[in-house]
DNA sequence: ACGAAGTCTTGTCAGTGACAAGATAGCTCG
DNA sequence: CGAGCTATCTTGTCACTGACAAGACTTCGT
């Protein structure tokens, strides 16, 4: 562990961190490099030198996130994957939130396509068959049901029910062999 | 139609389409309020006379949205509720993105709640019984289909196939009597 | 015709992202 | 060991932004 201001040594995980906090309080809107530096202790200018620009921050939680997603994913059939997705978004909202913002990060960044590939290669080895169509269905069902419960419009439909059992009961109107 | 320089009269109206052009181009965070005074002629703190502030501009455009989406999708049945509510997504991505970004929008404002609870009534009518377990899954997974084809998650996995086509079929999947 | 309310302008402020130039620390290789 | 080299961080600056305050203009009701 350096003690010396310069090289921080952790500089890059400690911002991340700063970041993932802020976006789940306040949103991703509500972030700025500057709050990030302040709260490392470090010069205005330094998350520069980390993540290039602002984009570039994103871009590594996108990054994150997606690595952290297909881990979570892996193994197990599909209904099970479809909560454990539900999961991960209520787990990681900050993460989730930047992953499919493609406003906010650099999209071709190489980095990000890896991981993104990554993650999709663990739904589709979650899909019986691997046929296209269920996967899209299954993952349009997953993600829509975990947006919109994040975005506050499930909060009447839900009541005080656990999100994770409703989603399981609702998968199983899913056909997945047609 | 006033000539003046003050009161242009259809200002607000303007102001919203300059930002739903600018929202589908490059997104909500690149829209400011100066550039959107400066596509219509007025001085920097006009818009802010007819929104309070930044986010009562996304407020306005998620309450005109969640009008519009009501509008879209009223009458007929389910499975055709869901490619309008498609189809709603892709023909007006500003309104849709707007919508669903509460970090964006005054999340307590009495009209959208009006508006939001009227969209909710249209949708919950297309159910067939309005059982809220099918309502939950039919929303979803429009809504999920819809979110990851904006956001490029499925250019691949679609191909070149007609996107509301292919939300038609993977819809069929869904058991709406259970 | 007159005053109130609505609409827009001008002026200003702190905060922000980006960039440039410089200082410091750790590392490599002679 | 020590001289350069590179990565890391700082300081300084700029144009831009959102918010606010105060004032100017216009319209409308009465």
């Amino acid at each position: 562990m350096p003690k010396s201001a310069y090289h921080h040594g952790d500089l890059q995980r400690v911002l991340i961190e700063a970041a993932l906090e802020l976006i789940a309080e306040r949103g991703p809107a509500a972030v700025s490099l500057r709050d990030l530096a302040r709260a490392a202790g470090v010069s205005h200018a330094a998350p520069a030198h980390h993540f290039g620009d602002k984009a570039g921050l994103f871009t590594a939680i996108a990054i994150q996130g997606n690595e952290l997603l297909a881990e979570a994913l892996a193994g197990g059939e599909l209904r099970d994957m479809g909560v454990r997705y539900v999961r991960f978004a209520a787990e990681h909202p900050s993460h989730f939130e930047a992953m499919f913002r493609p406003d906010l990060y650099h999209r071709d960044d190489p980095g990000l396509l890896a991981a993104r590939a990554r993650t999709s290669e663990v739904l589709r080895a979650g899909v019986p068959g691997g046929h296209d169509q269920v996967m899209l269905a299954a993952w349009s069902l997953a993600h829509g049901f975990a947006t919109l419960r994040r975005t506050g419009n499930f909060e009447r439909l839900l009541g005080g029910r656990d999100a994770e059992d409703a989603f399981r009961e609702l998968a199983g109107l899913l056909r997945v062999r047609p």
